[in-house]
DNA sequence: CTTGCGCGAGAACCATCGTTCTCGTAGGGT
DNA sequence: ACCCTACGAGAACGATGGTTCTCGCGCAAG
């Protein structure tokens, strides 16, 4: 028999893989099931209802969305601003991946943010997230606060520009805004 | 009785308010018929199942917001490119409404999406006439083709973080961003 | 007045899904 | 060899929802 901690993983992975790709509701316990290998009744010791099983995905999600991130910026070697920068090459690569469907906690949130406080409340949360490792990039380059909120305007708008036209184009266009954002910024402090 | 068309209208009310509200997945027929006070009969023949119903809210609500958006631009005197930031005005607005939740098309797409072509469609195509009516304003300002794409993100990304932060300050900073990207390209050019 | 058509109200039907239950069995301790 | 526990496979159950059907009634034509 699978350890817990194995099993666990092999639902979150099934887990995710359906749910980001279909959508949370069109994803039965049978699915979740039979992707994972993992009976019915061992998940429902695992999570006891599937509202908690959507919840630990986007809790993990959460994690490891951010962790690419911080992960891929750390690995380019340049100016500060680069590295600012990096966040938006970062997009592209993700946006180019063949399975991308825009953000879960968007699609999560439109689908059940309205029934579900606990998932709007996780979507919130990933987003203030996202927005503080930016701002922590900003602030690394000595660039006012005020264009944390304006970069990650720009991520959110190519996150879902990005799904709908189905082209990584948009983390283009918004490094570019992004780029003539911060000379601004520069120039006006 | 009622007029077709008045019954058209009642339903596709009903409708609106019930999938923005709540999501397509998460309302019934049952739900609309109630709402709207058409027999079942009666709206299964207006329209022949559900994914029609859901085409033609999106389709209308499609129709309504760009009207509602150019509507609002065109009470606008000033230089054309107040009127390109006007676009940020109007956004304000909306996010203001008790009752916003997002772009419809955006949460649609998560929603459905993957599974119903017809609803990506509606949903790319918005976005394109959306991203259209930006560009007609650049272009009136005399400013380069490139800015339409670089505040269309930002529209997209306020609209998104103003949903799930639920507050109308993403307009605001949006706004800001804007005037930047616009001041950067006048010098620019 | 009568006949029959078209309507609305709501029951009915069938599929799906979240969740629980049954049953047969494998395997470890004695 | 014999239990006893714990498991997985899958049936079962109850709710919900999309779609269709039945029934009774109002009303227009004759």
């Amino acid at each position: 028999m699978l350890e817990e901690e194995t099993a666990r993983e092999r639902v979150l992975d099934a887990a995710e893989g359906l749910y980001y790709q279909r959508g949370v509701q069109a994803v039965g316990m049978d699915a979740v099931r039979n992707a994972s290998g993992v009976s019915l009744k061992r998940l429902y010791r695992l999570y006891p209802s599937k509202g908690d099983l959507v919840e630990a995905y986007l809790r993990r999600r959460d994690a490891q969305l951010l962790q690419r991130l911080v992960g891929y910026v750390d690995t380019v070697d340049g100016t500060p601003q680069d590295r600012v920068l990096a966040v938006f090459d970062w997009l592209y690569s993700w946006f180019s991946e063949s399975d991308y469907r825009g953000c879960a906690f968007i699609n999560s949130y439109g689908e059940l943010g309205a029934a579900s406080p606990a998932v709007a409340e996780v979507a919130r949360k990933h987003k203030a997230a996202f927005r503080r490792r930016v701002a922590d990039l900003v602030a690394a380059a000595g660039l006012p606060a005020s264009l944390a909120d304006q970069l990650s305007l720009l991520v959110e708008g190519a996150i879902t520009t990005a799904a709908i036209s189905r082209t990584p184009e948009p983390a283009r266009t918004a490094r570019d805004a992004a780029q003539a954002l911060i000379k601004v910024s520069r120039t006006a402090a």
